[in-house]
DNA sequence: CAGCAGTGTGCGA
DNA sequence: TCGCACACTGCTG
């Protein structure tokens, strides 16, 4: 199959802000002692400082200064705050992400059997395609029973996402139909159409353990954050915080299970499977719609 | 502050 | 089958 082509076609300009955007925010983390002037930044990036500041937000719905705000290590421990926080136990029954969710994306989860999941995904088709999207282009893929996986690459690394991706599943068959992702990436990364009448239907493929803490993620509501340790107190097992990092670390649906909203305990980002930057980016969006 | 134990999983030897 | 590395954390000196 050739990637790199069928990009292309796909891609809108608004896809190439992010661009932008997370050169900004890379020179805006890397320096936030020294406070970066916007004009810095400008000549950093060879734009004017007007048209930059502009981008920037109408991309985040913060200046970048409240975005720099809002990536904090103080503002990172706000969001750790347990108040308001659904229990788990509730959500799950109800089968949806639950009630403290007004505002985020609404979905109903479907996890496969342990005997699917050793099969390594055999039998199964999965459909894919690369969407433009506010964090760079973005990887779906998705199977009758729903959206698998969602993964992120920055210019010119297509190609290595999906093999991120797909070797996760290496029994499967890919076929390339992004007619069929783009109505699940259009609806995903715009929250006017996120609706709990109408949830996005999600289908977890991993262990069971794994598909614990990613359902133990879809009850962190958009505007919070939770840590590992928390995580693996929700799931029963309170010393595998580190075992929690790991199976954070492999959430094959990216931003739809919200797994940037994990943090250190400390307030710290700790790491991000495509990259800290685009956590970063992630959280300060976030902030810019909670 | 460094070092280490405890955890589940996947991967290569 | 075994050993090791992980997007971790709390306890020890």
């Amino acid at each position: 199959m050739n990637v790199a082509t069928s990009i292309q076609t796909d891609i809108t300009p608004k896809g190439t802000d992010y661009d932008t955007v997370r050169c900004v925010i890379e020179a805006l983390t890397e320096n936030y002692r020294d406070q970066p002037s916007l004009e810095a930044l400008a000549r950093r990036l060879g734009q004017p400082p007007t048209q930059l500041q502009k981008v920037f937000t109408r991309w985040a719905g913060l200046s970048p200064k409240a975005f720099l705000q809002a990536v904090t290590l103080d503002h990172a421990k706000r969001l750790l705050r347990q108040e308001d926080m659904p229990l788990l136990e509730t959500s799950i029954e109800v089968g949806l992400s639950g009630p403290g969710r007004l505002h985020d994306l609404f979905v109903t989860h479907e996890a496969m059997s342990p005997g699917e999941w050793k099969a390594r995904g055999a039998g199964l088709t999965i459909r894919y395609g690369f969407h433009p999207s506010p964090f760079g282009t973005a990887l779906v893929m998705v199977t009758d029973r729903g959206l698998a996986g969602l993964a992120f690459a920055d210019p010119g690394e297509e190609r290595a996402s999906f093999e991120d991706m797909a070797g996760r599943w290496p029994n499967a068959l890919y076929v390339e139909d992004s007619a069929a992702t783009a109505r699940y990436a259009a609806r995903i990364f715009d929250p006017d159409r996120w609706s709990a009448e109408e949830p996005l239907r999600i289908f977890l493929i991993g262990s069971d353990f794994q598909v614990r803490v990613w359902q133990a993620l879809l009850h962190v509501p958009l505007g919070k954050a939770t840590t590992y340790s928390r995580i693996a107190e929700e799931i029963g097992q309170p010393t595998a915080s580190r075992a929690v990092g790991a199976a954070v670390g492999r959430n094959p649906i990216s931003f739809v299970v919200p797994c940037h909203r994990a943090l250190g305990k400390s307030g710290d980002l700790t790491g991000y499977h495509w990259g800290l930057t685009r956590k970063r980016a992630i959280l300060g969006w976030e902030a810019g719609k909670a």
